[in-house]
DNA sequence: TTAAAATGATAACATTTGTTAACGCATACA
DNA sequence: TGTATGCGTTAACAAATGTTATCATTTTAA
Protein backbone atom coordinates (compact mmCIF):
# COMPACT_ATOMS: atom_id res chain seq x y z
CA UNK A 1 0.00 0.00 0.00
CA UNK A 2 2.63 2.62 1.20
CA UNK A 3 4.50 2.44 -2.82
CA UNK A 4 1.64 3.29 -4.81
CA UNK A 5 0.87 6.53 -2.08
CA UNK A 6 4.67 7.40 -2.29
CA UNK A 7 4.45 7.15 -6.22
CA UNK A 8 1.45 9.32 -6.41
CA UNK A 9 2.60 11.57 -4.03
CA UNK A 10 5.44 12.44 -5.75
CA UNK A 11 3.61 12.95 -8.72
CA UNK A 12 0.53 15.18 -7.51
CA UNK A 13 -0.64 16.82 -3.80
CA UNK A 14 -3.11 14.50 -1.96
CA UNK A 15 -4.71 14.51 1.40
CA UNK A 16 -4.65 11.66 3.73
CA UNK A 17 -8.41 11.24 3.24
CA UNK A 18 -8.08 12.14 -0.41
CA UNK A 19 -5.27 9.06 -0.99
CA UNK A 20 -7.57 6.75 0.97
CA UNK A 21 -10.66 7.05 -0.21
CA UNK A 22 -8.81 6.67 -4.26
CA UNK A 23 -7.65 3.62 -2.45
CA UNK A 24 -10.85 2.51 -1.17
CA UNK A 25 -11.74 0.46 -3.93
CA UNK A 26 -8.54 -0.76 -4.99
CA UNK A 27 -7.68 -4.65 -3.83
CA UNK A 28 -4.75 -6.45 -4.06
CA UNK A 29 -3.27 -9.39 -6.22
CA UNK A 30 -0.64 -11.89 -6.53
CA UNK A 31 0.34 -13.48 -9.68
CA UNK A 32 3.04 -16.02 -10.46
CA UNK A 33 5.50 -16.30 -13.09
CA UNK A 34 3.63 -16.74 -16.70
CA UNK A 35 0.06 -15.98 -14.88
CA UNK A 36 -1.77 -13.67 -16.63
CA UNK A 37 -3.55 -10.55 -15.55
CA UNK A 38 -5.40 -9.60 -18.61
CA UNK A 39 -6.43 -10.92 -21.61
CA UNK A 40 -7.37 -9.67 -25.00
CA UNK A 41 -11.03 -9.47 -25.96
CA UNK A 42 -12.34 -7.98 -22.96
CA UNK A 43 -13.04 -3.86 -22.37
CA UNK A 44 -10.25 -3.49 -19.83
CA UNK A 45 -11.91 -1.98 -16.56
CA UNK A 46 -9.23 -1.56 -14.12
CA UNK A 47 -5.46 -0.08 -14.15
CA UNK A 48 -2.25 -1.82 -12.56
CA UNK A 49 -0.21 -0.63 -10.32
CA UNK A 50 3.17 -2.78 -9.88
CA UNK A 51 4.44 -2.83 -6.33
CA UNK A 52 7.19 -5.78 -7.08
CA UNK A 53 7.13 -8.12 -9.69
CA UNK A 54 7.83 -7.51 -13.78
CA UNK A 55 4.81 -7.78 -16.52
CA UNK A 56 4.94 -8.25 -19.84
CA UNK A 57 2.86 -6.76 -22.58
CA UNK A 58 2.30 -9.38 -25.58
CA UNK A 59 0.69 -8.66 -29.06
CA UNK A 60 -0.44 -11.55 -30.96
CA UNK A 61 -0.99 -10.88 -35.13
CA UNK A 62 -3.10 -12.32 -37.24
CA UNK A 63 -0.46 -15.30 -37.66
CA UNK A 64 -0.86 -15.94 -33.92
CA UNK A 65 2.70 -14.97 -33.35
CA UNK A 66 3.14 -13.16 -30.37
CA UNK A 67 5.33 -10.27 -30.15
CA UNK A 68 6.76 -8.60 -26.35
CA UNK A 69 5.43 -5.43 -26.81
CA UNK A 70 6.63 -3.64 -23.13
CA UNK A 71 8.28 -4.69 -20.32
CA UNK A 72 6.10 -2.78 -17.25
CA UNK A 73 8.42 -3.05 -13.64
CA UNK A 74 7.90 -2.54 -10.34
CA UNK A 75 6.22 1.09 -9.25
CA UNK A 76 4.98 1.45 -12.77
CA UNK A 77 1.35 1.72 -13.50
CA UNK A 78 0.39 -0.76 -16.23
CA UNK A 79 -3.07 -1.67 -18.22
CA UNK A 80 -4.22 -1.93 -21.78
CA UNK A 81 -4.43 1.88 -21.50
CA UNK A 82 -5.99 2.54 -24.96
CA UNK A 83 -8.52 0.46 -24.08
CA UNK A 84 -9.92 1.39 -21.09
CA UNK A 85 -9.90 5.30 -22.04
CA UNK A 86 -11.87 4.00 -25.10
CA UNK A 87 -13.99 1.72 -23.53
CA UNK A 88 -12.94 -0.84 -26.39
CA UNK A 89 -11.63 -4.33 -26.08
CA UNK A 90 -8.22 -4.43 -24.98
CA UNK A 91 -5.90 -6.39 -27.57
CA UNK A 92 -2.89 -6.87 -24.74
CA UNK A 93 -1.91 -9.80 -23.18
CA UNK A 94 -0.74 -8.82 -19.22
CA UNK A 95 1.51 -11.63 -18.17
CA UNK A 96 3.60 -11.34 -14.76
CA UNK A 97 7.34 -12.60 -15.75
CA UNK A 98 8.17 -13.15 -12.35
CA UNK A 99 6.13 -13.85 -8.96
CA UNK A 100 4.06 -9.69 -9.33
CA UNK A 101 1.95 -8.33 -6.39
CA UNK A 102 -0.14 -5.08 -7.72
CA UNK A 103 -2.82 -2.79 -6.56
CA UNK A 104 -5.95 -3.25 -9.08
CA UNK A 105 -7.64 0.15 -9.31
CA UNK A 106 -10.94 0.15 -10.86
CA UNK A 107 -12.45 2.54 -13.28
CA UNK A 108 -14.64 3.56 -10.66
CA UNK A 109 -11.43 5.01 -8.31
CA UNK A 110 -9.88 6.25 -11.60
CA UNK A 111 -13.32 8.57 -12.13
CA UNK A 112 -14.02 9.49 -8.42
CA UNK A 113 -10.19 10.60 -8.45
CA UNK A 114 -11.00 12.51 -11.47
CA UNK A 115 -13.58 14.38 -9.97
CA UNK A 116 -12.88 14.45 -6.19
CA UNK A 117 -9.55 15.03 -6.25
CA UNK A 118 -8.38 18.02 -6.10
CA UNK A 119 -5.49 16.88 -8.20
CA UNK A 120 -6.78 13.85 -10.01
CA UNK A 121 -6.75 15.24 -13.29
CA UNK A 122 -3.15 15.93 -13.02
CA UNK A 123 -2.35 13.03 -12.25
CA UNK A 124 -4.23 11.21 -14.87
CA UNK A 125 -2.21 13.90 -17.02
CA UNK A 126 1.25 13.11 -15.77
CA UNK A 127 0.98 9.63 -16.13
CA UNK A 128 -0.11 9.77 -19.73
CA UNK A 129 2.79 11.96 -20.43
CA UNK A 130 5.12 9.59 -18.49
CA UNK A 131 3.85 7.12 -21.30
CA UNK A 132 3.80 9.62 -24.17
CA UNK A 133 7.54 10.34 -23.54
CA UNK A 134 8.14 6.58 -23.23
CA UNK A 135 6.78 5.61 -26.75
CA UNK A 136 8.53 8.72 -28.52
CA UNK A 137 11.46 8.09 -27.15
CA UNK A 138 10.79 4.68 -28.44
CA UNK A 139 9.81 5.61 -31.91
CA UNK A 140 12.90 8.24 -31.84
CA UNK A 141 15.20 4.69 -31.59
CA UNK A 142 13.28 2.61 -33.67
CA UNK A 143 13.71 5.04 -37.18
CA UNK A 144 17.80 6.55 -35.83
CA UNK A 145 19.09 3.44 -34.18
CA UNK A 146 19.66 -0.26 -35.16
CA UNK A 147 18.57 -3.08 -33.57
CA UNK A 148 22.08 -3.36 -31.85
CA UNK A 149 22.19 0.17 -30.72
CA UNK A 150 18.27 -0.36 -29.36
CA UNK A 151 19.43 -3.87 -27.75
CA UNK A 152 22.99 -1.61 -25.59
CA UNK A 153 20.96 0.86 -24.89
CA UNK A 154 18.00 -1.51 -23.00
CA UNK A 155 18.78 -1.46 -19.72
CA UNK A 156 18.71 2.60 -19.65
CA UNK A 157 14.69 1.71 -19.89
CA UNK A 158 14.56 -1.12 -18.16
CA UNK A 159 17.24 -1.46 -15.24
CA UNK A 160 18.64 -4.92 -15.13
CA UNK A 161 16.58 -6.73 -17.48
CA UNK A 162 18.99 -8.63 -18.63
CA UNK A 163 18.89 -10.83 -15.59
CA UNK A 164 15.11 -11.03 -15.34
CA UNK A 165 14.06 -11.83 -18.47
CA UNK A 166 15.44 -14.59 -21.32
CA UNK A 167 16.68 -13.44 -24.37
CA UNK A 168 14.34 -14.47 -26.70
CA UNK A 169 11.54 -11.97 -25.24
CA UNK A 170 14.19 -9.47 -25.46
CA UNK A 171 14.60 -9.80 -29.17
CA UNK A 172 11.07 -9.80 -29.53
CA UNK A 173 10.48 -6.45 -27.90
CA UNK A 174 13.56 -5.39 -30.51
CA UNK A 175 11.34 -6.58 -33.80
CA UNK A 176 13.96 -9.60 -34.46
CA UNK A 177 14.50 -12.82 -34.46
CA UNK A 178 16.36 -14.43 -31.50
CA UNK A 179 18.55 -15.87 -34.09
CA UNK A 180 19.37 -12.81 -35.25
CA UNK A 181 19.96 -11.11 -32.00
CA UNK A 182 22.67 -13.82 -31.24
CA UNK A 183 24.43 -12.96 -34.10
CA UNK A 184 24.13 -9.15 -33.88
CA UNK A 185 25.62 -9.74 -30.05
CA UNK A 186 28.73 -11.63 -31.15
CA UNK A 187 29.08 -9.14 -34.15
CA UNK A 188 29.17 -6.07 -31.24
CA UNK A 189 32.08 -4.11 -32.04
CA UNK A 190 32.05 -1.25 -29.58
CA UNK B 1 -9.21 31.60 -34.13
CA UNK B 2 -12.51 30.39 -34.34
CA UNK B 3 -10.81 26.19 -35.12
CA UNK B 4 -8.62 26.13 -31.90
CA UNK B 5 -11.92 27.36 -29.61
CA UNK B 6 -14.11 24.46 -31.02
CA UNK B 7 -11.60 21.74 -30.72
CA UNK B 8 -10.73 22.61 -26.90
CA UNK B 9 -14.67 23.03 -26.61
CA UNK B 10 -15.25 19.51 -27.87
CA UNK B 11 -12.57 18.55 -25.32
CA UNK B 12 -13.57 20.37 -22.19
CA UNK B 13 -16.07 23.21 -20.40
CA UNK B 14 -14.33 26.49 -20.66
CA UNK B 15 -16.05 29.96 -20.17
CA UNK B 16 -15.48 33.01 -22.67
CA UNK B 17 -13.23 34.78 -20.43
CA UNK B 18 -10.60 31.55 -19.83
CA UNK B 19 -10.76 31.17 -23.53
CA UNK B 20 -10.02 34.71 -24.04
CA UNK B 21 -7.40 34.73 -21.68
CA UNK B 22 -5.49 31.25 -22.27
CA UNK B 23 -5.51 32.39 -26.18
CA UNK B 24 -4.44 35.56 -25.28
CA UNK B 25 -1.00 35.42 -25.47
CA UNK B 26 -0.98 33.18 -28.95
CA UNK B 27 -0.05 34.46 -32.26
CA UNK B 28 -0.95 33.48 -35.53
CA UNK B 29 1.79 32.17 -38.17
CA UNK B 30 2.06 31.31 -41.75
CA UNK B 31 4.64 29.00 -43.04
CA UNK B 32 5.13 28.21 -47.06
CA UNK B 33 5.90 24.60 -47.84
CA UNK B 34 8.80 23.34 -46.56
CA UNK B 35 9.60 26.35 -44.74
CA UNK B 36 10.14 24.68 -40.76
CA UNK B 37 8.45 25.80 -37.69
CA UNK B 38 10.88 23.95 -34.93
CA UNK B 39 14.47 22.60 -35.38
CA UNK B 40 16.28 20.18 -33.20
CA UNK B 41 18.83 21.12 -30.14
CA UNK B 42 16.54 24.18 -28.93
CA UNK B 43 14.36 23.65 -25.58
CA UNK B 44 10.69 24.07 -27.04
CA UNK B 45 8.97 26.56 -25.44
CA UNK B 46 5.57 26.19 -27.44
CA UNK B 47 3.05 24.24 -28.79
CA UNK B 48 1.36 24.33 -32.26
CA UNK B 49 -2.21 24.28 -33.45
CA UNK B 50 -2.53 23.31 -37.22
CA UNK B 51 -5.33 25.64 -38.18
CA UNK B 52 -4.61 24.85 -41.92
CA UNK B 53 -1.92 22.35 -43.47
CA UNK B 54 0.25 19.82 -42.73
CA UNK B 55 2.93 19.47 -40.59
CA UNK B 56 5.50 16.92 -41.00
CA UNK B 57 8.26 15.78 -38.09
CA UNK B 58 11.30 14.84 -39.08
CA UNK B 59 14.14 12.91 -37.07
CA UNK B 60 17.71 13.04 -38.36
CA UNK B 61 19.89 9.95 -37.69
CA UNK B 62 23.79 9.85 -37.18
CA UNK B 63 24.75 9.95 -40.41
CA UNK B 64 22.46 12.87 -40.98
CA UNK B 65 19.55 11.08 -42.90
CA UNK B 66 16.45 12.18 -42.22
CA UNK B 67 13.05 10.03 -41.27
CA UNK B 68 9.91 11.15 -41.27
CA UNK B 69 8.03 10.46 -38.03
CA UNK B 70 4.79 11.74 -38.23
CA UNK B 71 2.48 14.12 -40.34
CA UNK B 72 0.17 16.61 -38.26
CA UNK B 73 -2.89 17.40 -39.89
CA UNK B 74 -5.46 20.77 -39.36
CA UNK B 75 -7.21 21.31 -36.35
CA UNK B 76 -4.50 18.81 -34.61
CA UNK B 77 -1.93 20.24 -31.51
CA UNK B 78 1.76 19.31 -32.53
CA UNK B 79 5.10 20.01 -30.93
CA UNK B 80 8.25 18.24 -30.01
CA UNK B 81 6.30 17.46 -26.85
CA UNK B 82 8.75 15.53 -24.97
CA UNK B 83 11.03 18.57 -24.98
CA UNK B 84 8.47 20.59 -24.05
CA UNK B 85 7.53 18.59 -20.91
CA UNK B 86 10.92 17.98 -20.10
CA UNK B 87 12.30 21.26 -20.81
CA UNK B 88 14.96 19.37 -23.14
CA UNK B 89 16.48 20.19 -26.35
CA UNK B 90 14.21 19.12 -28.87
CA UNK B 91 15.31 16.32 -31.62
CA UNK B 92 12.82 17.11 -34.17
CA UNK B 93 12.45 19.09 -37.14
CA UNK B 94 8.75 20.42 -37.42
CA UNK B 95 8.07 21.69 -41.38
CA UNK B 96 5.12 22.60 -43.25
CA UNK B 97 4.14 20.73 -46.28
CA UNK B 98 1.53 23.14 -47.36
CA UNK B 99 1.19 26.57 -46.63
CA UNK B 100 0.05 25.90 -42.99
CA UNK B 101 -1.42 28.41 -40.76
CA UNK B 102 -0.69 27.57 -36.91
CA UNK B 103 -1.34 29.20 -33.74
CA UNK B 104 1.36 29.53 -31.16
CA UNK B 105 0.93 28.59 -27.98
CA UNK B 106 3.43 29.73 -25.40
CA UNK B 107 4.30 27.59 -22.35
CA UNK B 108 3.04 30.37 -20.34
CA UNK B 109 0.00 29.75 -21.92
CA UNK B 110 -0.45 26.55 -21.03
CA UNK B 111 1.08 27.32 -17.21
CA UNK B 112 -1.44 29.81 -17.30
CA UNK B 113 -4.23 27.16 -18.35
CA UNK B 114 -3.13 24.54 -16.51
CA UNK B 115 -3.21 26.98 -13.06
CA UNK B 116 -6.23 28.91 -14.04
CA UNK B 117 -8.21 26.93 -15.63
CA UNK B 118 -11.03 24.94 -14.23
CA UNK B 119 -10.42 21.82 -16.78
CA UNK B 120 -7.05 22.97 -17.25
CA UNK B 121 -5.05 19.97 -16.64
CA UNK B 122 -8.09 17.63 -18.00
CA UNK B 123 -7.32 19.18 -21.11
CA UNK B 124 -4.11 18.10 -20.46
CA UNK B 125 -4.65 15.49 -19.77
CA UNK B 126 -7.12 14.36 -22.82
CA UNK B 127 -4.31 15.47 -25.42
CA UNK B 128 -1.58 13.54 -23.59
CA UNK B 129 -4.17 10.71 -24.32
CA UNK B 130 -5.13 11.25 -27.57
CA UNK B 131 -1.34 10.81 -28.53
CA UNK B 132 -0.49 8.53 -26.08
CA UNK B 133 -3.35 6.46 -28.46
CA UNK B 134 -2.03 7.44 -31.65
CA UNK B 135 1.42 5.52 -30.38
CA UNK B 136 0.27 2.83 -29.10
CA UNK B 137 -1.70 2.02 -32.41
CA UNK B 138 1.06 2.60 -34.31
CA UNK B 139 3.64 0.02 -31.75
CA UNK B 140 0.73 -2.22 -32.07
CA UNK B 141 1.02 -2.17 -35.87
CA UNK B 142 4.93 -2.16 -36.23
CA UNK B 143 4.64 -5.14 -34.60
CA UNK B 144 1.52 -7.13 -36.18
CA UNK B 145 1.23 -6.07 -39.60
CA UNK B 146 3.23 -6.06 -42.29
CA UNK B 147 4.50 -2.18 -44.14
CA UNK B 148 2.07 -3.54 -46.64
CA UNK B 149 -0.25 -3.50 -44.75
CA UNK B 150 0.27 -0.16 -42.79
CA UNK B 151 0.76 1.38 -46.21
CA UNK B 152 -2.92 0.16 -47.25
CA UNK B 153 -4.50 1.11 -43.59
CA UNK B 154 -2.45 4.96 -43.70
CA UNK B 155 -5.57 6.74 -45.16
CA UNK B 156 -7.38 5.94 -41.83
CA UNK B 157 -4.94 8.13 -40.07
CA UNK B 158 -4.16 10.42 -42.03
CA UNK B 159 -7.42 11.07 -44.38
CA UNK B 160 -6.32 11.64 -48.36
CA UNK B 161 -2.12 11.50 -47.12
CA UNK B 162 -1.76 10.19 -50.72
CA UNK B 163 -2.87 13.71 -52.38
CA UNK B 164 -0.77 15.33 -49.95
CA UNK B 165 2.58 13.97 -49.57
CA UNK B 166 4.64 12.70 -51.87
CA UNK B 167 5.15 8.93 -51.50
CA UNK B 168 9.01 8.90 -50.62
CA UNK B 169 7.98 10.70 -47.61
CA UNK B 170 5.21 8.00 -46.56
CA UNK B 171 7.86 5.49 -47.17
CA UNK B 172 10.31 6.98 -44.81
CA UNK B 173 7.39 7.31 -42.64
CA UNK B 174 6.70 3.74 -42.69
CA UNK B 175 10.00 2.88 -41.85
CA UNK B 176 11.01 1.46 -45.58
CA UNK B 177 12.89 2.40 -48.59
CA UNK B 178 11.03 4.60 -51.45
CA UNK B 179 12.42 1.69 -54.20
CA UNK B 180 10.46 -0.90 -51.52
CA UNK B 181 7.59 0.65 -50.92
CA UNK B 182 7.46 0.98 -54.91
CA UNK B 183 8.03 -3.09 -55.22
CA UNK B 184 5.34 -3.53 -52.50
CA UNK B 185 2.75 -1.82 -54.12
CA UNK B 186 2.95 -3.67 -57.41
CA UNK B 187 2.86 -6.58 -55.86
CA UNK B 188 -0.29 -5.73 -53.68
CA UNK B 189 -2.96 -8.08 -53.94
CA UNK B 190 -5.58 -7.96 -52.05
C1' DT C 1 17.77 -37.35 -8.47
C1' DT C 2 16.57 -37.71 -13.03
C1' DA C 3 14.12 -36.75 -17.28
C1' DA C 4 11.93 -33.21 -19.92
C1' DA C 5 11.74 -28.65 -21.39
C1' DA C 6 13.64 -24.17 -22.17
C1' DT C 7 17.46 -21.44 -23.52
C1' DG C 8 21.07 -19.60 -26.36
C1' DA C 9 24.65 -20.33 -29.90
C1' DT C 10 25.73 -21.59 -34.43
C1' DA C 11 25.51 -23.07 -39.37
C1' DA C 12 23.32 -23.42 -43.94
C1' DC C 13 20.17 -21.69 -46.70
C1' DA C 14 15.99 -18.72 -48.14
C1' DT C 15 13.74 -14.45 -48.27
C1' DT C 16 13.33 -9.74 -47.58
C1' DT C 17 14.98 -5.32 -47.90
C1' DG C 18 18.50 -1.94 -49.17
C1' DT C 19 21.63 0.25 -52.76
C1' DT C 20 22.73 2.10 -56.97
C1' DA C 21 21.71 3.36 -61.43
C1' DA C 22 18.83 4.23 -65.41
C1' DC C 23 14.59 5.84 -67.42
C1' DG C 24 10.23 8.39 -68.37
C1' DC C 25 7.30 11.73 -66.84
C1' DA C 26 5.61 15.77 -64.65
C1' DT C 27 6.51 20.18 -62.52
C1' DA C 28 8.90 24.37 -61.51
C1' DC C 29 11.17 28.09 -63.04
C1' DA C 30 14.45 31.07 -65.56
C1' DT D 1 9.74 27.85 -74.44
C1' DG D 2 13.24 25.21 -72.88
C1' DT D 3 15.92 23.33 -69.10
C1' DA D 4 16.64 21.62 -64.65
C1' DT D 5 14.76 19.28 -60.84
C1' DG D 6 11.92 16.09 -58.37
C1' DC D 7 9.24 11.99 -58.47
C1' DG D 8 8.09 7.17 -59.09
C1' DT D 9 9.19 2.76 -61.36
C1' DT D 10 12.15 -0.83 -62.58
C1' DA D 11 16.29 -3.86 -62.78
C1' DA D 12 20.58 -5.93 -61.04
C1' DC D 13 23.06 -6.78 -57.33
C1' DA D 14 24.45 -6.55 -52.23
C1' DA D 15 23.46 -6.74 -47.47
C1' DA D 16 20.51 -7.70 -43.73
C1' DT D 17 17.36 -10.59 -41.60
C1' DG D 18 14.44 -14.71 -41.29
C1' DT D 19 13.95 -19.95 -41.23
C1' DT D 20 15.06 -24.39 -39.97
C1' DA D 21 17.81 -27.57 -37.76
C1' DT D 22 21.33 -29.16 -34.51
C1' DC D 23 23.82 -29.03 -30.26
C1' DA D 24 25.36 -28.01 -25.48
C1' DT D 25 23.90 -26.09 -21.31
C1' DT D 26 20.80 -24.71 -17.81
C1' DT D 27 16.44 -24.77 -15.61
C1' DT D 28 12.20 -26.92 -14.32
C1' DA D 29 9.45 -30.20 -12.54
C1' DA D 30 8.09 -34.95 -11.56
Amino acid sequence: MESIKQVIHSMIQASDREMNQFLEDSRVATYQPYEVLAEPGVIPESIFFISHGLVRVIIADQAGDEHTIHFALENQFIADYSGFILRQPGLYYLQALEETQVFILPRKSIEWGYSNMQEGQKLGRLIAEFYFIYHDNRIKNLYARTPLERYNALAEVFPNIHNRVPQHMIASYLGITPVHLSRLKKNNRY
